[in-house]
DNA sequence: TAGTTATTGTTATAATATAACATTATGTAA
DNA sequence: TTACATAATGTTATATTATAACAATAACTA
């Protein structure tokens, strides 16, 4: 069960914006559309980006600078997550497999060092650039 | 077998640098330190990581805007990547994990999307810094 | 209701990265 | 060897991404 977390104004702002869109949003894109709402400077969206992504509602694509809402049911919170990106059209999916996670989560390197929390990235060609 | 890329001047500058050290460099901090050798430009600096990273040579740590040498005699081109990042001492390691490696290499999501690169970053406490 | 903590607003600036264009070097095939 | 193509360089300017510092409010909590 995730944990119900108020969201301010401005993550509310902010958030209802990023889980509208389609496809990751960059810091200044986001900002430019919440000008009309009041929210004027990037301190302000970036800030209610970092908490945003405390609270697990948003995952950072370090890769590409941008920011997607969490659509995964099974991550409570910013720990673990998997994208596949297409190198072609940029279209960015959040992969939810139930395998993958375990496989990771469970994953020890040669030093026995124990994982918190992780990022994947998978690039390749989604099916529509495939077929072009 | 790795083919032999002649790294040109600049090229060499950098990766050497990058080589030598024990951990991942910004792009800023490599130009202060070739800025003797006549790469004045953030330019130079870029267009030589994009080459080495295009031959496989270095990494860049998405996460931390930071470059490293690969040190995976495996990863002959730019296209697996996986490390293991202390989030209290930065210190960053290059994970070569044959299963690890396999595992992602023949993983495909439910849409059947079959991917030709990944990158992977952990994130938790390095020995040292579990011990504090 | 006082004290604490989180959030906000604001200005300035730091850090990371690319555009555009002219020039020089290198590879390659006639 | 020459001509052509391709890759790398040098340079200036600028775009993009992100944080520092500080004052003011709002929200939580004992």
């Amino acid at each position: 069960m995730r944990k119900e977390h108020n969201l301010t104004k401005n993550q509310k702002i902010i958030f209802d914006l990023i889980d509208k869109s389609p496809q990751p949003l960059k810091a200044y894109s986001i900002l430019y559309n919440v000008k009309k709402k009041g929210i004027k400077a990037p301190l302000q969206v970036y800030r209610a980006l970092d908490k945003l992504i405390e609270i697990g509602k948003i995952h950072k694509i370090e890769s590409r600078n941008a920011f997607i809402a969490c659509h995964n049911s099974s991550c409570q919170v910013a720990k673990a997550t998997a994208f596949s990106i297409c190198e072609i059209c940029e279209k960015v999916t959040e992969i939810s497999s139930a395998g993958l996670s375990k496989y990771l989560a469970n994953f020890k390197d040669k030093d026995g060092m124990k994982y918190s929390k992780y990022n994947l990235e998978f690039f390749g060609l989604c099916k529509k650039c495939t077929l072009k």
